[in-house]
DNA sequence: CTTGACCTTGACGCTGGGGTGAAGGTTTAC
DNA sequence: GTAAACCTTCACCCCAGCGTCAAGGTCAAG
């Protein structure tokens, strides 16, 4: 198969997918003229490395999962290290989401002491 | 007094203040001999944009806090447009916050999903 | 034999906001 | 007289995941 029908068959662009590769995620072989050649297989792993980015994990945080379906798993996400890829990312969240929230609350807390400076006080 | 003496009250570099102009936030005078001149009022407004920033608002965003300061307001926050300002930011964060709230639970669910796979059917 | 649908490598662009860096020149301060 | 501070303009940075040419080689169909 030639890079067109892989990006056709997992739902990426021809681009993505040499870009998947330059990321060391995709090995092709080489037919005679140059073409890069992929298996089945390789439908598999691109489809898993364009779920796992649209969840926000980088192209190098999917290796994991992409050597657990190389190591002839069905799901990319059964391996130790996979589990431990998603648990890096959930903290990852987290913790963005604490920052957000803590910015949230000095938000807040400016807003409130806005809104109740005595008017008065207040030009005009 | 000129940029450099404004920079140092207001704890920022000469650049970010002529980024500041750039942006509209600041309009100094100019001597004779071209260089910048400001008031000890800009001091207050440098520090006013310096801290909106850091809660996370554009330089644009941080306009009528400028214009209310300049409206001779002791504080930047108490016009109404400041508040809705920061009415308007709160809810941004509120919808990041959202989002990264239901990725983690997407997450959280393939990571659930993944680790009571059942073990006889991985591979090794 | 030619069209057009593939493929190749390489290189630059984009997004986005808040800056920084460099180059090249004038003015002020000590 | 020379260092420091100022001026302007242009370009570049970060960050990743691509998009978009450019300039060409390959191959099956009609």
């Amino acid at each position: 198969m030639h890079i067109g029908d892989l990006a056709e068959r997992a739902g990426v662009t021809v681009r993505a997918v040499r870009y998947y590769e330059s990321r060391g995620l995709v090995q092709p072989g080489r037919a005679a003229n140059g073409y890069r050649t992929y298996g089945d297989e390789d439908v598999a792993v691109v489809r898993e490395v364009k779920a796992l980015l649209s969840l926000g994990l980088t192209a190098e945080q999917t290796y994991p999962f992409v050597e657990c379906l190389r190591a002839g798993n069905d799901r990319a996400d059964v391996c130790p290290a996979s589990l431990s890829a998603y648990r890096t990312r959930i903290a990852a969240v987290d913790d963005r989401i604490a920052e957000l929230t803590e910015l949230r609350a000095r938000l807040t807390d400016l807003l409130s002491d806005a809104e109740t400076y005595p008017e008065k006080a207040r030009a005009r």
